[in-house]
DNA sequence: CTGAAAGCGCTTACAG
DNA sequence: CTGAAAGCGCTTACAG
């Protein structure tokens, strides 16, 4: 079996609080006795419990991290971002997948809440959990950092991609490039389709044209981009591609990469007949064929300065609220 | 602040010794106790502390799982399917990323070790930590599966999917079709990468061809793709591509997706001029131009049956050895 | 600088 | 069927 902490002290020759204070480095011990109950701990190969412990302290040294979908890129690009900032301090991290789904969401958090852990992460979470005040009522008990996702009016951390800016270049490049009939495709409910369509709908406003909004499934799993594709096929039925719509802007490079699949199906070349842009940059947007025009969401960046923020709020408690935006950069490849 | 077994006990007029009766239902209590106790819970909306409970029962009705690298489609899959199976039994997973370094895997499996989880899943296990003898060390304390990897001698629980009669399926399928003239493509350390080395030089010995192996960097990262396309480049300058070389066989859709790019990049048509045959099958491999021709693994099944096998183990801690086989299957799509 | 004791929030013999 | 008490492995006032 383990050894506690009192097979420690009895091998030393102490009492545990002693060997606690030097476990902790929290109390001055003499040097001797430091050195004493040290050598005990090597020898033995004590590790504290850390269960004992946060049944005391209320900390884990751990944070949950809740992503809708594993399988986008997007997400673990920057659940990459965020582990590299927790291990340097010596945090666990602890991944969840609601599967974009409120309920399983509202479920996985609670779960962490029963853990202890000692914050979280939310990665796009859902709007409904933002709007019932879900999301609001845990940031008052725990620090929460939330990366994307609807955020007026809430009170609660973000850290934000500047998806507006984003959305508004690609956007322009299209139209620069003399597209006018541009369809929109998104998955079903998050707030970054939500942003991305109402722009796309005033641009279009401004051009005469009008929208054409398609919505795909759950946009954020993989099984997306063949969803995509089916629909794609459906879509060229009812339009005649590659005139009626000359362009394409996905919400994410999954369904871009869905609409490109869509295309070598029906023959139309890309970017001739038809340019598609996406969103993201997922590194899957380069190993398309031809490559695929994005916006860089530095997703990297987005994990790491959620985890920092996170950090900053699990040692201040200084619960809320606040907003990070970072910049997107629009990378133009060969698929406009 | 949230309450405790004390509170409910106060609330319903009973003792905590009950309420901790009727929360664990394993020991008979009055009808019409119990009814007052529960209605003490749901008023207090009270949920018992995890730690505390783990702390005596040694219990944490969680598992740990730890990845080589979360962006190989091929490794969330598995996840997926272990996670399904977990979850429908109120089991907490959590997922580690090793980066497929042998130390940090380590490290992962110390820390599931002190955070008390009730089992540990592996997939694709560094094989140096199969061999020293530490993987053996931790079945002995807790249960643990292994999904693939290196398993000569090593008394742990192993859920592994047939590569070696994939390996000869898909060699098989190059050599039906007239090709002799077969490169290698693997990772760095990978029991599987081994495997299918051996079986590949066999083969070629037996048509008397010269094997040509190539080793990229880390064959389980996403980046893969990228450092897989830069080899295939360079290589063009060493050998007569679509002579010398005519066919690839890589240890992986990443890798095969890889030279794809390559071939692309280089103007050599697939499969007419080379035919690529990869393996594990992830979503990706559809969704490539042409479409991949790679060998099924099974990956949810993979994880279901580890799950699945975990749970029994942690139930009847008879704690090892075992193996179960997984069949693979050949896809046969357009890039051979 | 050090230790005995109380306590974190539970479970489980033990006694009735 | 129910409760008082010990105990899981720690930390931290309190006292010296």
């Amino acid at each position: 079996m383990k050894y506690t902490i009192e097979d420690v002290a009895r091998e030393a020759g102490v009492s545990i609080t002693t060997v606690s204070r030097v476990i902790n480095g929290n109390y001055p011990v003499k040097k001797e006795t430091r050195e004493r109950v040290e050598a005990a701990i090597k020898k033995l190969n004590f590790q504290p419990n850390p269960l004992a412990r946060s049944l005391i302290n209320k900390r884990t040294n751990s944070i949950g991290v809740v992503v809708p979908g594993l399988t986008n890129m997007f997400f673990t690009e920057v659940v990459h971002g965020i582990e590299r900032i927790m291990r340097s301090r010596d945090y666990d991290v602890y991944i969840s997948d609601s599967r974009g789904r409120a309920d399983s969401e509202k479920r996985r958090i609670n779960k962490f809440l029963e853990r202890y852990v000692d914050g979280i992460v939310l990665i796009d979470p859902q709007t409904e959990n933002m709007k019932n005040g879900f999301i609001e009522e845990v940031s008052k008990k725990i620090p929460v950092v939330c990366i994307n996702g609807y955020h007026e009016n809430v009170r609660t951390n973000f850290v934000l991609s500047d998806e507006e800016k984003g959305t508004k270049e690609a956007l322009e490049h299209l139209i620069s490039l003399g597209h006018k009939n541009i369809a929109f495709i998104r998955g079903e409910s998050s707030y970054s389709y939500d942003i991305k369509e109402n722009l796309y709908k005033e641009y279009m406003k401004n051009i005469g044209i009008e929208p054409i909004v398609i919505t795909v499934q759950d946009g954020n799993n993989i099984d997306v981009v063949e969803n995509t594709m089916r629909v794609l096929i459906e879509l060229s039925s009812k339009y005649q591609l590659g005139k009626e719509i000359t362009a394409f802007f996905a919400c994410n490079d999954l369904m871009a990469v869905g609409v490109l699949n869509g295309c070598y199906e029906l023959n139309l070349k890309v970017p001739e007949d038809i340019a598609i842009i996406g969103f993201d940059n997922i590194i899957l947007s380069q190993m398309t064929n031809p490559k695929l025009t994005t916006v860089d969401q530095n997703m990297r960046l987005l994990g790491e300065r959620a985890a920092q923020k996170l950090l900053d709020l699990i040692e201040d408690k200084n619960l809320y609220s606040d907003t990070d935006v970072i910049e997107t950069k629009l990378i133009i490849r060969k698929s406009t």
